[in-house]
DNA sequence: ACTAATAACATTTTT
DNA sequence: TGTTATTAGT
C-alpha cells in the first residue's frame, strides 16, 4: 500500500467509495473491500476523519488482529493528525485492548491484576497434565485435539458448565470416543485460574462475560467509545464479534472492514458469517463496497476473479484494475522440488540482474513452512539474499522461554507452567518424582504449586531434607525476584535474573556453533529488554518501565510485528498465511500441486477446500506487477520422494491468464512433459504421476535456459551485491557486523533540510541520546519529516526530526 | 536424576 | 527428514 507521505488530511485522496466509507459516520457500516482496494486507507481515513469532526481520540476503539496492523496504522493516522491525537487513541489488537480491560476490571472476574497470559505451548502442556491426572489415555485423547475443542468452545462462548449441559456436544464427544473432553475442558479453567493464568481464548472469553454479569461495567465502557471499527472483519470469531456487539449495540458507530474472499483462518475459529450476520444484527447498516484494485496487473486481478468464481456464497463484488494489463501468469513445472527451487532462485537471480528489480520487492510464498528449506538452500548457493518469516519464532526459543519463565514467575508465582519449566533449570536436583509430590499435593488442596511450596506444610508430603532444602532455595531465588520486580526496572531485572538463575552461567559455558547462538539470543532478548525500558521512559515520561510491563506487552507480541532493523535488502520467504496483507511487486507461489496445495488435509470437505482456494486467492493478490507459479513432480515428503500431479487450481484461474512454460529437465521425460501441459489441456490427468523416476536427474538450470527467451542472457556465475550469511534464524539483532548498506536500490533518494544541514539516507549523525547512528530511512515532510536511524548501540528508532536533538557527523 | 536411544509424528496459526 | 516425547539404561 502507499504511504502518505503529504501531512495533514484530505478526502481528495479518496475515490468516491472509499470516500462515502469514509463519511458515513452517522450508523452502522460494513465496508467489504476487495484486495488491494485501499482498505487500511479507508480506516484510518476514517479515524481522521473522525478526529476532525471533533471526537476526542481516546473515545475511538479500533481493533485489528495484529500488532502489526495496529501500529502501521497509528503510524498512518499520526502522520495525518499528529503523533498526539494518534497516540491517545484505543487502537490495538483485540486481545491486547482486551487484556487491558481485563487488568483494570481483574477484581470483578477474580484474577490479580498481574495475570499471565499462557501461550500455546503452556495450554498443551497443561492439557497433557490434564489428560495424564485423568489418567486418559494420549492416544485417544490428543492434547493438540483436546486443545482444538476447547479453544473452539471458548470462542463460540462456550464456557464448561455449558458445555457439559450441552446434549450436542456431549453426544458428539461420546460419539468421537472422547466423552471426557468437557471434564478436561472444566479442569483446565479451573486450573488455570489456579495459576492465576489466561490463554489467549480466555481473554476474550472473560471480557465476553466481564460485560454480560456486570452491565455496570459493560455500560461504562460503551459509553466511553463514541466509535468502534473493526479491521479483517472476516477473521473474527463469534467471541469477538459479540464483543463488538456488547460495545456497540446503542449508539450503534460501528464500522467493519473486511474482504469474505480472504477468510483464511477460520481453522481458528474465525467465521465469515458474522460478516453476513452484522446486516441483520445491525438492521440498517450501510454496506460499502471497494472494487477498485490499486495494487496489481488487471491480468493478475482478473485471474484471481476467475479463480474464486469457484468458491459458492460470495458476496458479490467486482474487483477491477485499471492499471497496465501487465504479463500473463507464468507457470512452470519442475522435475522435483530441489530443481523448483533452483530454477526458482535462478528467476529470482536474473531479475534483480537485469531488471534491476530490489530482493525487497520479490517474495517467495508456499502452502507449508517445511517447503522453506528448500529454497533456504537453494538461495544460499546462489548467494541471494533471503529472509526467511514465520517459522519458530524468536520467543519460542528454548533459551527465551526460560528466561521469561523466571520473569512470569517474579510476577506471578502461581504461574503453574512457568514454574514446572524452571524449577529445575539451570539443573538443581529437582527431579520429577518431587514436582509430582507438589503437584498432587496442590491438586488435593485446590491451590497453587507455589502456595505448597511456600506453605510450612511442605515437610508433610513425603519429600526428603534434602530435596526440601533445594526446594526453600529455589523459593528464596524466586522471592527475591519478586521484590526485585518492585524496585527495579525489567532490563536491570531481566540482567539480574539471567545471573541468579545461573541461565547466563549455563549459556555461556559452551562454544558450540549453537551454543554460540544461544549466546546471541540471550543478549538480543536484553538488548530488547533495555529499549523496552529506554522506549517507555521517553514517551510515557516515568514509570510502566518495569517487569510486569514487559510482559504484558511481550506476552502478546509476535516477533512478526517486530520491525526489521537490519535495513539489509532481502527476499522475502514466507507462507501463505503470513503474507496477508502484505504486497510485492513479484511474486513466486511455489508448490503447486495437489495435497499439497490444495493440502491434503483439506480435500475431505468442500467448506476447508474453498478456503485453500482463498488461501491461493490471497497469494494472488499479494503480486503487484509479476506472478510465477510453480509445481515439482517428484517431492521429498517426510523423507522420502513421492510423486505429485499439479494443483487442480491451476485449472481454476481462467487459462487466458497464464502462460505455461515446460522445464527441459530429466531429458528423457521431456516429451511427455510437454504434451501433458498444453495451455488448453486438462491439467493433472495421467502421466505425471506414473512417471518413472528419471535416470540421472541432472541439476541444471533447466528453468533458466527457458527464462533466458523471456529475459536478457544471463551470466549464471553472477555475484549477488549483499551476501547473506546462513542465518537459519531472522534474527532482528542489532549486530553492528551488517555491512552498511547504502540505498543503493532506492531510485528516489529523498533528503531532508534540518536545522543543522542536509539529512540523507546514509547520513551518520550523532544523537543525543542514543548515540551515533547511520540514517536508513527518511519520510514525511516539513513538520512531520520523520528519519529512521540505525545506532550503533540502541538499535534502530525512527526520529520525529522536529524533536530530535542531533548533529550530522 | 540425568543421559542416550528410540518411537511416533508430521497444515496453515494474526493473539 | 527432522523434531519431539517417551522410555530405557546408567
Amino acid at each position: 500500500m502507499s504511504s502518505d507521505i503529504s501531512s495533514g488530511f484530505s478526502l481528495d485522496d479518496l475515490n468516491p467509495a472509499q470516500r462515502e466509507a469514509v463519511v458515513y459516520t452517522q450508523g452502522p457500516s460494513l465496508v467489504i473491500a476487495g484486495a488491494g482496494s485501499g482498505k487500511t486507507r479507508v480506516l484510518t481515513y476514517k479515524i481522521a476523519y473522525l478526529l476532525e469532526q471533533g471526537m476526542a481520540p481516546w473515545n475511538i476503539l479500533a481493533l485489528t488482529f495484529t500488532n502489526k496492523a495496529a501500529d502501521e496504522m497509528k503510524a498512518r493516522i499520526a502522520t495525518q493528525v499528529g503523533e498526539e491525537r494518534a497516540r491517545r487513541l484505543w487502537m490495538g489488537t483485540f486481545h491486547s485492548i482486551f487484556a487491558r480491560i481485563l487488568r483494570a476490571e481483574h477484581e470483578h472476574i477474580a484474577f490479580s491484576s498481574n495475570f499471565t497470559i499462557y501461550d500455546a505451548a503452556d495450554s498443551k502442556s497443561l492439557v497433557r497434565t490434564i489428560i495424564r491426572e485423568m489418567q486418559l489415555d494420549d492416544k485417544v485423547y490428543k492434547p493438540g485435539t483436546v486443545l482444538a475443542h476447547i479453544s473452539a468452545a471458548k470462542n463460540g462462548l462456550v464456557t464448561p458448565d455449558a458445555y457439559l449441559r450441552d446434549p450436542q456436544m456431549t453426544r458428539s464427544d461420546a460419539a468421537a470416543n472422547i466423552p471426557a473432553t468437557g471434564q478436561i475442558y472444566a479442569r483446565y479453567m479451573q486450573r488455570c485460574r489456579q495459576s492465576d493464568a489466561m490463554d489467549f481464548d480466555d481473554i476474550l472469553l472473560y471480557t465476553y462475560f466481564l460485560f454480560a454479569q456486570h452491565p455496570d461495567v459493560r455500560q461504562r465502557y460503551e459509553e466511553h467509545f463514541d466509535f468502534v471499527l473493526v479491521d479483517e472483519y472476516q477473521d473474527t470469531n463469534y467471541a469477538q464479534h459479540a464483543i463488538v456487539w456488547q460495545l456497540t449495540q446503542t449508539k450503534r458507530h460501528v464500522c467493519v472492514v473486511g474482504d469474505d474472499a480472504q477468510s483464511i483462518y477460520s481453522f481458528r475459529g474465525a467465521n465469515i458469517d458474522n460478516i453476513l450476520t452484522f446486516q441483520r444484527l445491525y438492521e440498517g447498516a450501510q454496506l460499502f463496497k471497494l472494487e477498485q484494485n490499486y495494487r496489481s496487473t488487471q491480468i493478475i486481478v482478473n485471474a484471481a476473479n476467475s479463480l474464486i468464481r469457484h468458491n459458492k456464497g460470495q458476496i458479490p463484488k467486482n474487483v477491477f484494475s485499471r492499471k497496465d494489463e501487465g504479463q500473463p501468469i507464468h507457470v512452470y513445472g519442475f522435475f522435483s522440488d530441489i530443481e523448483e527451487a533452483a530454477g526458482v532462485a535462478k528467476k529470482v537471480q536474473n531479475m534483480h540482474q537485469w531488471d534491476h528489480i530490489p530482493w525487497n520487492d520479490i517474495a517467495i510464498l508456499y502452502r507449508t513452512n517445511a517447503q522453506s528449506r528448500t529454497f533456504e538452500e537453494a538461495f544460499r548457493k546462489q548467494e541471494i539474499p533471503y529472509r526467511i518469516f514465520g517459522g519458530l519464532s524468536f520467543y519460542q526459543r528454548k533459551e527465551i522461554k526460560d528466561m521469561i519463565a523466571y520473569f512470569r514467575l517474579a510476577v506471578n508465582p502461581n504461574d503453574e507452567e512457568a514454574l514446572k519449566r524452571v524449577i529445575n533449570y539451570p539443573a538443581r536436583g529437582i527431579g520429577q518424582t518431587t514436582v509430582q509430590r507438589v503437584i498432587d499435593a496442590a491438586q488435593q488442596q485446590n491451590v497453587s504449586l507455589w502456595a505448597i511450596l511456600t506453605s510450612p506444610a511442605l515437610a508433610t508430603i513425603g519429600i526428603n531434607r534434602g530435596t526440601q532444602a533445594k526446594l526453600e532455595a529455589f523459593t528464596a531465588l524466586i522471592q527475591s525476584f519478586m521484590e526485585q520486580v518492585q524496585t527495579l526496572d525489567a532490563a536491570t531485572l531481566g540482567r539480574q535474573i539471567a545471573r541468579a538463575s545461573g541461565i547466563e552461567a549455563d549459556i555461556m559455558r559452551g562454544r558450540e556453533p549453537e551454543d554460540l547462538a544461544r549466546q546471541e539470543n540471550l543478549q538480543e532478548l536484553m538488548d530488547g529488554m533495555q529499549q523496552f525500558v529506554d522506549d517507555r521512559e521517553e514517551e510515557e515520561g516515568s514509570g510502566r518501565t518495569r517487569m510486569t510491563h514487559y510482559l504484558q506487552e511481550v506476552s502478546l507480541i509476535s516477533d512478526l510485528d517486530e520491525s526489521d532493523d537490519d535495513s539489509t535488502e532481502k527476499v522475502s520467504l514466507m507462507t501463505i498465511h503470513s503474507a496477508k496483507g502484505l504486497e510485492f511487486r513479484v511474486v513466486f507461489i511455489v508448490g503447486m500441486e495437489e495435497n499439497l496445495f490444495p493440502n491434503q488435509m483439506a480435500s475431505s470437505s468442500p467448506r476447508e477446500l474453498e478456503e485453500e482456494r482463498r488461501l491461493f486467492y490471497v497469494a494472488l493478490t499479494r503480486a503487484k506487477e509479476q506472478c510465477y507459479l510453480s509445481y515439482a513432480q517428484n517431492r521429498y515428503r517426510y523423507g522420502k520422494s513421492e510423486f505429485s500431479s499439479p494443483s487442480s487450481f491451476l485449472r481454476d484461474i481462467d487459462s487466458q491468464y497464464l502462460e505455461q512454460h515446460i522445464s527441459k529437465s530429466s531429458s528423457s521425460n521431456r516429451l511427455r512433459q510437454t504434451s501433458l501441459f498444453g495451455r488448453d489441456s486438462s491439467l493433472g490427468t495421467g502421466g505425471f504421476g506414473a512417471r518413472p523416476f528419471g535416470e540421472g536427474q541432472n541439476r541444471d538450470n533447466s528453468f533458466t535456459d527457458r527464462i533466458r527467451d523471456y529475459n536478457r542472457p544471463s551470466n549464471s556465475f553472477a555475484q549477488s551485491p549483499v551476501r547473506q550469511q546462513s542465518a537459519g534464524y531472522q534474527s532482528a539483532t542489532a549486530d553492528s557486523l551488517k555491512p552498511i548498506q547504502p540505498a543503493a536500490s532506492s531510485s528516489n533518494v529523498s533528503e531532508t533540510q534540518t536545522a543543522v544541514g542536509t539529512l540523507v539516507v546514509g547520513s551518520h549523525i550523532e544523537h543525543t541520546r542514543f548515540g551515533r547512528g547511520e540514517v536508513i530511512a527518511l519520510a514525511g515532510t516539513g513538520i512531520d519529516a520523520k528519519a529512521t536511524v540505525r545506532f550503533e548501540n540502541v538499535g534502530t528508532k525512527q526520529l520525529l526530526l522536529r524533536f530530535a536533538k542531533f548533529t550530522i557527523i
